[in-house]
DNA sequence: CTTGACCTTAGAGTAAACTCTAAGGGTTAT
DNA sequence: ATAACCCTTAGAGTTTACTCTAAGGTCAAG
């Protein structure tokens, strides 16, 4: 398989391809006599849980981790592997929490103004912002 | 006030008041003799306004849009306010539901795993990434 | 009069994950 | 054999919001 047919075949483009070989995630285990790439079944496997794995969330560098546990399981463990996935979802709960409070201030600023079409000379949007009022600035961490 | 001041006073370092003034976001309208920036009283209004546009969750370009408003009130609707407010409330709720749905597919991950600290060989996140069988990949827009 | 804290600028570096370009060589169908 | 399309590389550009550096001028205290 040639790095367009992969393309193709994953959804992932030949930039993208070529990108993440050049980051250590995937390679081709071939090349052909004139020096493009030949994609094996296993290669394209390996190309295939990368993309699983973003899918999932997994940050690149995250991705190469389980890589790494991924072709020599007998060294590591499903710990290994949970801990990866916890810290994973913490930080995208971490995340969620701080645009949900994001949210909850432009609800609440959206509330106040009428958005009518007259001028904004008493906009209490712009006002609240003025002030410093933005609703909900407590729960932070 | 000079910088370090206003720094002290809004909680934004100096750099990020110069990077802020480079972009054409605030300004400080007087300099001393040695060139150093001065700020006004309204100078200092317009950095608290930044500082607290910022912390509802708008991004630069978005709060220059404001600040043009707030500038000129009389030649703008709140209906103009209101449509920057609705819209940034749009992406930052399709971002929401973008990492609900990973913390999703994570949980699930992590549910299907005992994370033991045995070898991974039968890893269960890791046969899952390798299945293409990330849990809840449909609901996607 | 010197030390140390502060100020100035232009410009480079950081993070993450791509995305694209230039300049050139290879392959395929007609 | 030639057009149309594929492939190669190194390296630059994108986005957002900073963050830092270098090289140097300014100011208050002792």
């Amino acid at each position: 398989m040639k790095i367009s047919q992969l393309s193709a075949h994953c959804g992932l483009s030949a930039h993208t391809l070529r990108f993440y070989e050049k980051n250590g995630l995937i390679k081709s285990s071939e090349r052909s006599a004139s020096g493009y790439r030949r994609y094996s079944e296993a290669d394209i496997r390996r190309v295939e849980f990368v993309k699983t794995a973003r899918d999932a969330g997994f940050s690149l560098d995250e991705i190469a981790q389980l890589l790494s546990i991924r072709l020599d399981r007998d060294h590591h463990t499903c710990e290994e592997v949970t801990s990866i996935t916890r810290h994973k979802l913490e930080s995208i709960n971490e995340k969620i929490a701080q645009l949900e409070e994001i949210r909850q201030s432009l609800q609440l600023l959206l509330k106040s103004c009428d958005g009518g079409v007259d001028s904004a000379v008493h906009c209490s949007i712009i006002e609240a912002l003025d002030a410093g009022k933005v609703p909900i600035e407590e729960a932070n961490a």
